[in-house]
DNA sequence: GATGAATGAGACTTCATTCAT
DNA sequence: CATGAATGAAGTCTCATTCAT
């Protein structure tokens, strides 16, 4: 109904001291929502977490949403900058693999930041498409390029398919069992559903 | 840190003309979560639309999270009462039938309420915890019934990763693709993930 | 730049206790207005002032324009009840006596509501030109209908001068000079003013 | 109510830099006044625009009304420095050709500066008054020199109306209806109505 | 029981002004 | 002197809930 509120911040800061008040309000934030949800986020509860005034908050942010905006950025870049080199170094491997590799990566991600990630996903569920836009042409390559070993030859739909295994089997238990999130053999057995998948 | 929100009916309501009311609540909660999500649905306005007033809201609920926790279990009752038969014919199935009539299943009962279950699944994960715990041991019972047939040894887990596949696949893809939910071929792979996963 | 607020109230008041809410909330805004202006009535003086809740105050206005545009409606009003007899009397009368007859009237209208019409008139100069538009043409008729006697023959530009001259000179004193709001001497001359202007 | 603010400018800039710093100052706040009103000059804005910090407005104005009082003051002279040699011209003219050229002299300093001279009207109908109080001995001598051709006795309240009637029928109309201030049948009939009211 | 008027804590946000650097 | 970061009182408005009738 409302158009979603763009998340330019206002003013970008110069001095080291605003520089160190954005962080403050961002971190804050964060363990915000991490304790306690986005209800709990009330831009007062931020800034006084903060240490700051109400007022330096609507200086650097325009408003709430682009306060969150700015944390679910952080956290993206944050595991993108993880996730990346990483991924890179998995394309090279053959297919098994990389499947395990793959789960890892996915249970280490989800294990380092529980709360936060579910409380961003919370209402905007905005997190997984961009994880399916910023992957996907690399599954679908990764596929294309093994395609002798690879069943579905729908290797589009395989690839999707594939990711949203991950994300959802990797989030979904980070949700309701998260001790599974460390168990081996929890790992093995995603691997295999990938993997069995995917084959010939 | 918040007190634990009572979330049962106030009072069973005995005679019709009560029932009619509680009715008529619940009936509103829905239309106002699958118009507008958990925003549009405030008491005011339920109550304005069951044609009750906010008084009476109040009466025969204690808050609005029980409201919604009761139409959280109507949810889960219709979904229910429509899968119950269907998992007990599909119990006897050989694997790859049962399979792909679960997928079939879920799908289906997906596409036919698909705004109000994102919005019931919005806020509390509640739902599916409850249909693992409905539908696990039936999926285990199946496992252990084929127990030739399937390759996972635990087959607790086995079953428990086959259920979260279902719904997630099938959930996520409500969100995120809702045209699939009615796509022949995505029905196909994902029964053959299934398969693929369980069988020797 | 922000369109203007529509100025619908929220919800009829029904019963006897919410019309007086409303009528208290509508008082009171008038007493802050007059008082200090527009600056001074804020939504928490005006229902502090009330004697009600600032949530009453929203359940019967969506928000504060369309609180002072209902004193607004609400004081024109009261200045038309009074007006318009004394008009359609005047109407008949001949020009000397039409035209001091109306500077009585506009002088006494302003003497009674000087404050009021003051800080209404204040961020919109709205009232006027209802004013103009509601008069302008019985204005015109009267002009016409005496059309032998009268001087300007463009009979129109002729009736919003004449209008304009007596809302401006008995606004813009009621401003800057009030005594002379009840000064005979400056009823005189404004009829003078408006007859020599207007005679052959 | 208010304690009665401060409206002189906090020091009087020596140098030559500070000088141009008032300047820049007092030209942004005529600019947002002109183009967004009094809501629009926000001291922040207002300090933004003349491309000077905050601080240093605080510097040289010891709040926003004083600033604002700066404006206004600028906009009279600027007018007086129009109308001074202009008017001392017409006291020489007879009657008709004064009146003629007064109303032509009222009409384009209005055309001139439309919005800034509404915005700054807007929350303080104090130019008026001053306008008044300036002209009113100078308008007065007239009469009093013409006095044969005058009808009115008492020759300063008829200097009044007449001043408020220019006043008023100029300002009223840029609000209302702006096009009229380059109307010469306009000018023509403010004209007649005040030699009309004047003359013997 | 039912009604709906009333409540008020608390959310978001603005902006004139102060003050450390 | 200048800078701009920081302040916080105060304003508008929402919505779950209570309570008089």
């Amino acid at each position: 109904m409302e158009p979603p509120k763009p998340a330019d911040p206002r003013k970008r800061p110069r001095q080291r001291r605003s520089r160190a008040t954005v962080e403050f309000l961002v971190t804050a934030t964060e363990r915000l929502l991490e304790q306690s949800g986005t209800p709990g986020a009330t831009t007062n509860r931020i800034a006084e977490v903060a240490g700051v005034s109400i007022g330096s908050l609507y200086q650097y942010f325009p408003n709430k949403d682009s306060l969150i905006e700015t944390v679910r950025e952080r956290h993206r870049e944050r595991w993108g900058e993880r996730a990346e080199p990483e991924i890179e170094r998995l394309a090279q491997l053959p297919l098994p693999e990389a499947a395990r590799a793959l789960v890892d990566l996915a249970l280490a991600l989800h294990r380092d930041s529980l709360r936060l990630h579910n409380a961003l996903a919370h209402d905007e569920p905005r997190l997984a498409p961009e994880f399916q836009e910023r992957w996907l042409p690399v599954a679908v390559a990764y596929l294309e390029a093994h395609r002798s070993e690879i069943r579905p030859t729908n290797r589009e739909l395989a690839a999707r398919i594939a990711l949203e295994v991950l994300e959802a089997l990797t989030h979904g238990v980070a949700l309701r069992a998260p001790e599974l999130l460390a168990d081996e053999e929890y790992a093995q057995e995603l691997t295999q559903l990938l993997l069995r998948y995917l084959e010939k």
